[in-house]
RNA sequence: GGGGGUAUAGCUCAGUUGGUUAGAGCGUUUGCAUGACACGCAAAAGGUCGCAGAUUCGACUUCUGCUACUCCCACCA
């Protein structure tokens, strides 16, 4: 076999153009129903479609990084794997954008150009710029089926969103009606409750006298913070059971804006109205407050809308104010109450204020004919998750999606934009109280007017599991697509905790309603990304760094490993640069690893895990050989744990440690000794071959495209073929093959390496100490503790000479005095002969804090084994544990104390 | 007002069903060209596990209360 051989530097940028493109050429991430069946089961993801209009940021990384890994890793458990990727249309945000371009390009609105050009422009738009995320999910290594990306504005998805808006409206589910809804003085749209933000407002709390009219000269204190809405007012309320107010009941009060139609407006008892709350007086304005509407409607009031669309107040609010910003009218109105010497105080106040998700602006209540939805299927998706049939990861989301469900406010739909799925309804021009509800438009279409609205964009969201899939509502079930019947429901879906409400929920609503299941089996919240302080990522703050920069400078690899080692489950995401460049120190030191592989010797059979294990001597195996199978039959074990319970974090550190600290520093460092012997170099490799070899398996779903580069590099697979068609043994595969060659893993050689590791690293420190750190022909002397450990120290006496920089270690037996510096070790007392160079006060001061340590832990050790409670309850083998530790600690701590006693000699 | 979450080394976080002397990365200090890697190697310093109780032979871990920070929900104008 050829080998190429491994470059000395990591070139990520071309590495991952160069797989990102092989993939995609050899159709690797193309799902196909033909070849699901019993032993190759279906795995699919639909992605959550990000906006038509977005560019990637941090969450995207961590949210899609997770997806490719859940579906990288299914490949190699031999699943067939649909990721479904798309975009979504984002009604108001896209709508804006355009608007904005058209604005500044041309000088135009919307209106200018008319409904149908305006949207023609979207289109174009959307044709030449939309979309740009799709291509960096590539440069960050997606493995989505890219030939079925799909749009929320297709035309097949359109039509998924008529029918069903035609089939709740038959059922009864969707209605028109006259309601107040959240207004967006900016977008001049209505909104859902859940596009509206409460945020915290500081403003003021205005008090001004009203008098009643049967009583001049009596007035009555009300608290507001919207004086600008007084000419809109059309009643007083006070609580009937309020001592102080009773009496007004049923009498009138002179509203004293606007000022040329000061009328009396009653007085009314209404029980919501809190004593406590300002002077326990209330305005009741129902055409701008929720529940003013409600009191309005209690006591049928007057609804008087005093603002224009835009926020900007109408004729109704009197000369003074018409034509003006509500803000503006704000100060204006409190201007005038003072020139009435009405206004009694004002006092700073601090409230919270509805504002547009998009618009950011504050959002108006207005009563408004609009469209509205009451939930379909809502028992049913709540049990599922209830009875934890969906599970979700972590699982306390499930709470709020339960108090949510609880709570349902009827949806409002309708969306006065018209970049969206337009209202299949019409109205007769003839007969306004005729109404059409159709997917076609009526046959005598001249006497119909369709309905100008579009719909929310959540509503074709919420289909999107299965109307991405092919669905039609008309088609019997064995007609449905092979894409459908094989992939759906899904298996998880990724997303972010802010979404629960405006996605989640309803597509398992949808689900239910129209599939009579779940659409999904698993929900895994990511946390949210934020900067090194917690802040939010904003543009604003400029703390939000562009990915598509990180994966340049560091490599996308890097950019996924960084990211997922620091995203615990559940848990917020505090980004940092650092992280990246632990990914790509990693991606660095795995290359290196290879190449050293390769330069160490020959790569022999590479192709199978059968003909690495056939290349193994099991009588040629020492303790390290054994510690690293071990090792790597662990990793294997316990990444699988990490990924059925969604740990990436977990995974990640994982393979960081194994590779790091067990392959890198102590396997391979100590199998150099053996590499240079003729005889025992093959196996080594062919242990080292092995690790490799499985390690870039179980990383490959993390790091995509290093692993595949180098596991082509290592001729672990042939030219032509991939790495996601391998199969990943599992742990006990492994074991089993080795096993068959007669290879049982040995449990002591594991614990003697682990003693080894110590000794090395005690030894190390004493010529550290001693200023030594850096000589390779230190003579020591070991002071063995027992037949045992000598042993373990001649069986493995020339590497632990290389590792320790020794050029001899002599044997005495335990107890021997020596001369020099000391310490002990899990083998004995290790002696360094440095008469002279040795710092005796330093070593002192070491060796005292050391003393100090085993009091402590002797202290703590003796009363407990001393404790008769300790000794009649603890269960033996704690008890005996107990014994044992302090024993040896009492030990250590004569040998501290003679080594103590050497020293001041 | 209701409901979550978090609190462990200077920083960011692990810590499995309670059980020997609480770990990692970054940062810091010291030394180092040792067969791949200075994006590296070796060694080291650094922690009353937020506070107060309770349960237990034994609590970072379980329970109760408190404090701080944070997120979500809610029609106190």
């Amino acid at each position: 076999m050829a080998q190429q051989s491994i470059p000395k530097n990591y070139e990520s940028t071309q590495v991952e153009e160069l797989w990102y493109s092989r993939w995609c050429a050899a159709d690797c991430f193309k799902a196909d129903p033909e070849r699901v069946t019993a032993a190759r089961p279906a795995y699919s993801i639909v992605i959550p479609p990000p906006n038509v209009t977005g560019v990637l940021h941090m969450g995207h990384v961590l949210n899609n990084t997770i997806q490719d890994i859940l579906c990288r890793r299914a490949r190699l458990e031999g699943k067939e794997v649909l990721w479904l990727p798309g975009t979504d249309h984002a009604g108001i945000a896209t709508q804006v954008m355009v608007e904005k371009q058209l604005k500044k390009a041309e000088g135009k609105t919307r209106h200018d150009l008319g409904r149908e050009a305006f949207l023609e422009r979207v289109w174009q738009w959307k044709k030449e710029k939309g979309g740009i995320i799709i291509n960096q999910l590539k440069k960050l290594g997606c493995s989505c089926d890219w030939s079925r990306e799909r749009f929320t504005m297709d035309e097949a998805y359109t039509r998924c969103i008529q029918k069903i808006f035609v089939d709740l409206y038959k059922k009864g589910y969707i209605y028109r009606g006259k309601r107040m809804v959240n207004w967006c003085p900016a977008s001049l749209t209505a909104l859902s409750d859940e596009e509206v933000i409460m945020e915290p407002h500081k403003g003021f709390l205005y008090y001004f006298k009203i008098e009643i009219a049967e009583e001049r000269g009596t007035f009555l204190t009300i608290a507001t913070t919207r004086p600008e809405t007084i000419p809109g007012d059309s009643a007083i309320a006070v609580n009937p059971k309020d001592p102080r107010y009773q009496k007004y009941i049923g009498k009138h009060a002179l509203r004293p804006l606007p000022f040329e139609n000061q009328e009396p407006i009653p007085i009314v008892g209404d029980e919501s109205v809190e004593f406590e709350f300002g002077t326990g007086v209330l305005k009741v304005t129902p055409a701008h407050d929720k529940t003013d509407f409600e009191i309005g409607r209690r006591h049928h009031l007057k609804v008087t809308d005093i603002m224009n669309p835009d926020g900007t107040m109408n004729a109704l609010a009197g000369k003074d104010l018409a034509g003006m910003d509500r803000f503006k009218a704000r100060t204006r109105s409190v201007e005038m109450l003072k020139e009435l010497g009405l206004l009694v105080k004002e006092e700073p106040y601090e409230n919270k204020v509805g504002i547009s998700e998009r618009a950011k602006v504050p959002i108006e209540p207005r009563l408004s004919e609009q469209w509205f939805l009451r939930y379909p299927s809502v028992a049913e998706a709540r049990a599922c998750v209830a009875d934890g049939v969906m599970k979700f990861h972590p699982e306390r989301w499930s709470k709020t999606y339960e108090h949510w469900m609880g709570g349902l406010q009827d949806w409002c739909i309708s969306r006065q934009l018209w970049w969206g799925h337009r209202i299949p309804v019409w109205y007769n021009k003839q007969d306004a109280s005729k109404i059409y509800c159709d997917v076609t438009p009526p046959a005598d279409a001249e006497n119909w007017e369709q309905d100008p609205d579009v719909l929310d964009t959540w509503f074709s969201s919420w289909l999107w599991p299965f109307a991405t899939m092919g669905w039609d509502m008309d088609l019997p079930e064995e007609k449905m697509p092979e894409l459908l019947k094989k992939f759906y429901p899904t298996t998880d879906l990724v997303t972010g905790p802010d979404i629960i409400f405006f996605w989640v929920a309803r597509m398992i609503m949808a689900g239910y309603e129209w599939r009579g299941e779940m659409p999904f089996k698993n929900v895994y919240f990511t946390g949210i990304v934020r900067d090194k302080l917690g802040r939010k990522m904003s543009k604003t703050l400029g703390n939000s760094p562009d990915p598509l920069n990180l994966i340049a400078q560091y490599g996308a690899d890097a950019l996924r490993f960084g990211t997922m080692r620091s995203a615990p489950l559940g848990q917020d995401v505090l980004f940092d640069e650092k992280n990246v460049e632990l990914g790509r120190n990693f991606c660095n030191k795995l290359w290196n690893a290879s190449r050293f592989r390769q330069m160490s010797g020959e790569m022999s059979d590479n192709s199978s895990l059968d003909a690495i294990v056939a290349r193994i001597d099991p009588a040629l195996c020492d303790a390290d050989d054994h510690a690293i199978l071990d090792g790597i039959v662990r990793l294997t074990r316990d990444c699988s744990i990490h990924f059925a319970n969604y740990e990436f974090n977990a995974y990640t550190q994982a393979l960081y440690s194994f590779f790091w600290n067990d392959f890198c520093d102590w396997y391979v460092e100590v199998a150099k000794t053996r590499l240079a012997d003729e005889k025992l170099r093959g196996n080594v490799l062919a242990i080292q071959d092995l690790c490799l070899r499985q390690f870039l398996l179980a990383l490959a779903p993390l790091t995509p495209f290093i692993a595949e580069e180098l596991y082509h590099l290592l001729g672990y697979i042939a030219e032509g073929q991939f790495l996601q068609d391998q199969q990943l043994a599992t742990a006990e595969e492994i074991l089993g093959l080795l096993e068959k060659r007669g290879l049982k893993i040995d449990g002591n050689a594991v614990a003697e390496i682990s003693q080894i590791r110590d000794f090395v690293t005690q030894t190390r420190a004493l010529k550290s100490h001693n200023n030594a750190g850096t000589r390779r022909d230190c003579l020591f002397v070991l002071a063995v503790k027992d037949v045992s450990a000598k042993e373990i120290v001649e069986r493995n006496l020339a590497k632990l000479k290389s590792l320790v920089g020794a050029q001899s270690i002599e044997f005495v037996p335990a107890g021997t005095e020596t001369s020099g510096a000391s310490t002990l070790t899990p083998l004995g007392v290790i002696s360094l002969d440095m008469t002279g160079l040795v710092d005796k006060e330093a070593e002192t001061k070491r060796l005292t804090k050391e003393l100090e340590k085993l009091d402590k832990a002797i202290a703590a050790g003796t009363a407990k084994v001393n404790n008769p409670a300790f000794a009649a309850k603890a269960p033996p083998h704690i008890l005996e544990g107990a014994k044992k530790q302090l024993a040896e600690t009492q030990a250590k701590r004569d040998e501290i104390v003679k080594l103590l006693g050497n020293l001041s000699k």
